[in-house]
DNA sequence: TATTGTTATACTCTATAACTATA
DNA sequence: TATAGTTATAGAGTATAACAATA
């Protein structure tokens, strides 16, 4: 995957900088008990009243990760699912007080490792990355190619 | 696992696009028949005389992937496995005459890619990106924290 | 004893398909 | 008919363990 480090281009350092910065969040959010899942879909919920499929919207995730995210997340009391008032089927995340204590923990780690990175670096280095960056994002790397959708046999 | 459009973090743009970028490079060199796995493999071996276990360092692969990758290199007739003169138990990976072809498309797909999304902002943009991207992970994002070991039953 | 490459397969992750209940 | 959430599980990807040949 990567390319040799006499020739560093622009995919070894973007997958290379999401990486290990994916793995610090991910071990500095586990110290709190968290999953990078559990703490985005967190400081949604605590924004305002959301269903689990506007909150899988919000974070990209499959409704079915969700099922699995919002277990963990009432499972260590920080959620729980309580009925839609203007739809049955629907369920609003609503957080305990100690999952809103979380999502502000887990907000502020988030933000220590973002700073922790970007610290790191010549102030108008940092400012001219993440414009860059968000740049890419806005335009040219604003949609990826969508890949054909996996076959598959029906149950049973 | 994305924060809300309205506050977009360094954890968000570099995910984003390392993975537009990822996949727009998967689709590019999957045109050619290849894999981002075997470009790499390719491009390292037509340097000079490698081991499967040389490449799978450079590459940053475990040898069970570095074996499906070379199996892939000879079914396409781009490699082919040697004894290594020095080390009877080791196999150089040379390339064909079709392999060093390949390899040189193959790097023309790669720097075509990078070029767009280089190209599609202005001139300062890039070059800053590239270097705040290259201090990052010479110096702060240098050493991904590694993951505790998963435990495994032996086989039987 | 350690290492190269191989095979077999365990494990994780993700998402499809099918289902229930509502709309 | 379509959608929200759930369950079960298929499939891809990856890496561990064990092994044979050689160092």
């Amino acid at each position: 995957m990567a390319p040799s480090r006499a020739e560093p281009d622009l995919s070894f350092l973007l997958d290379r900088t999401s990486h290990v910065l994916r793995t610090r969040m991910a071990a500095a959010l586990a110290e709190i008990g968290l999953t990078a899942r559990m703490h985005c879909v967190l400081v949604h919920a605590i924004e305002e009243e959301r269903t689990q499929a506007q909150l899988a919207e919000l974070g990209d995730m499959d409704k079915t990760t969700m099922v699995v995210t919002v277990d963990a997340l009432e499972e260590a009391g920080l959620a729980e699912r309580r009925p839609s008032s203007v739809d049955r089927r629907a369920r609003i995340i609503a957080l305990t007080e100690k999952g809103r204590e979380m999502a502000r923990r887990s907000q502020e780690v988030v933000d220590g490792v973002h700073r922790a990175a970007l610290g790191s670096l010549p102030a108008e280095d940092a400012k001219a990355l993440l414009q860059a960056l968000d740049r890419l994002v806005e335009g040219h790397l604003s949609t990826p190619v969508e890949a054909p959708p996996v076959a598959r046999r029906a149950r049973q």
